[in-house]
DNA sequence: CTGTTAGCGCTTTCAA
DNA sequence: TTGAAAGCGCTAACAG
């Protein structure tokens, strides 16, 4: 390996030389730091930033804990990420959880352990633990898509009670009243801001009474699958279903076929998030769309001014609007 | 911050009994084991990696440069790269190259500079640059889904040669004579394989003289769009499109859809690469499918044991499988 | 079984 | 404008 040194004794100079032409910094004479340059060329060197980190107690590094890359949502987010990141100057490491808090634990030591300059975290259901962890360390850290409840920290998601009303106004709008809403992990603010933006609306239109048709479940396919089925056993039965989020509207649908249920004809089916791919053929899902990129950005914008600011600032919940996107899975309730 | 010295001092050892607490190597009498270890959790001390890696020279990091994470094939590939290197305790610095080979540079001198132990690439168009830079310094890495030209190098792929061949030859036992593939770069080598395959499908059905229905763009909606429309104006048309991956597929369903053609009754297509998210809803596509997250996985694995073994070892070229979904995308040609 | 010394590659003093 | 010494937090090598 070439080290600084090499350079030093190539170009006929101390180290500390070839440390101020790397970074620029204190004076150097012209003819110098040719002499350096061309020694650091001859050399192919590449700084060691190890050891400059070691010095700096800096890496220009975050960490970045989502729950799962492969959700089109967090994947999007995660580009957003990376981009503001790299931006800055930044790498990101990233680490997917599963939704289970012993990884998120498990993640966020690892990441303390590489000196991280801060983090993005999408918590997991029982995240307490690693924000206390990390306000004992000072480390920056800020968190996506979900709040966690009792703490002051900063947030930047989405406006999940208001996309799940408008969602839920929508298909009021079109003459349902008996409407079951297909929630997430009830340990999860985005489930249950929804599952309340979805009681709002109910309530603004006087069916209160209508609000017990709410299941919660979990964030995936089979999650789903099984809340639609139970929503289907309700009687009278529901003329439309709200899911909380695309992989519970996957697993809906197939329930829906599964029954024999035809969407929109026979019953409606409109869900938080989109399906990106899926666009390009067949814009069939109602859907109230997250804008994924700018949260991943904006979020990373913000940790980023965190690190470059001496105190930890008052925190912030920034909740980005969402946008109603009315397709062809949403019509008005069949006449029976 | 605690450091090594602070657990140190608090146990009444020196620097050197603690680190072999941590890292549970010489002999330790059981006693002062649990002094250390009451030391460590009452300071609730974590260990510098970034310290330990400057004397380790090795950082339990791997760097994984792609294209675009927003690529469900991408998304896929990451989460098994992740997945597998988590598994042998080792983090993962992922980086977007959009296909500039700048960026690419760019990346690689960065990974470098953290001193990443192992690189995974997906080679833009122009990679040699990197590779060579990557080997005159010792580093190792694998190639992820595409060759480069004149480097014996480990590469882990799909095949893409054959799966494009048996998309072909699926739509020549349908009946389809003039069939157009729809490339993306011709110096990606996912992307001429692809074509070599049309190529030898249409040859070996003695119709080689059809094979001049071959357009190059590039990987993304536009290229299919604009490589589909290309394909329209040819004389007679296409009965059917091919198209070498899932954003051309898209750009290309949408060229059809202007041009007022339905797909399969005016037109057959197919794509390599499928749409995940969209499967839930309308498995509609006759696709070939990847084994994705295999591809990360393998490779990671491969990348894995190239660190931990002295020489560079002979350079393998892993081709995995790849799968025929027949959809409902792809049917016989119209009577016409 | 435990401690001392030296040094990984770099930069922050402080001198010259 | 340049350099020497010290040290970031940790561990390998050698003592004891």
């Amino acid at each position: 390996m070439v080290t600084i040194a090499d350079v030093a004794k190539r170009a006929g100079v101390s180290k500390m030389t070839v440390s101020r032409v790397i970074n620029g910094s204190g004076y150097i004479s012209q003819e110098t730091r040719e002499r350096v340059e061309k020694a650091i060329q001859e050399l192919d060197y590449v700084p060691n930033s190890l050891a400059r980190s070691l010095r700096f107690k800096r890496t220009r590094t975050i960490g970045l804990i989502l729950t799962d890359i492969t959700n089109p949502f967090f994947t999007t987010l995660a580009r957003g990420v990376e981009d503001a990141a790299s931006e800055h100057g930044f790498s990101v490491i990233f680490c997917n959880t599963d939704e289970s808090a012993e990884e998120e634990s498990r993640y966020v030591n690892v990441l303390t352990q590489k000196q991280v300059d801060g983090l993005l975290l999408v918590p997991t259901a029982r995240t307490p633990e690693s924000i206390t962890f990390l306000e004992n360390r000072n480390l920056p850290f800020v968190l996506l898509d979900r709040r966690v409840p009792d703490f002051r920290v900063d947030v930047v998601r989405c406006d999940s009670e208001q996309g799940a009303h408008d969602l839920v106004y929508h298909l009021l709008s079109l003459g349902h009243q008996r409407i079951a809403a297909l929630g997430g992990s009830m340990h999860i603010t985005s489930s249950t801001d929804r599952i309340a933006g979805y009681r709002r609306a109910l309530r603004e239109a006087g069916l209160e009474h209508e609000a017990h048709r709410a299941v919660f479940s979990s964030f995936t396919i089979e999650g789903g699958f099984s809340a639609a089925n139970k929503a289907l056993t309700m009687q009278p039965p529901p003329t439309a279903l709200f899911a909380a989020n695309n992989f519970i509207a996957i697993g809906a649908f197939r329930a829906l076929r599964e029954a024999g249920l035809r969407v929109p004809q026979d019953i409606s089916l409109v869900s938080f998030d989109d399906l990106p791919m899926s666009v390009g053929f067949d814009p069939f899902l109602t859907i109230i769309e997250q804008p994924a990129y700018e949260m991943g950005h904006r979020a990373t914008q913000l940790l980023l001014e965190r690190l470059s600011q001496d105190g930890p600032g008052e925190p912030q919940d920034i909740i980005l609007p969402v946008n109603l996107i009315v397709r062809v899975s949403s019509a008005p309730p069949a006449a029976g």
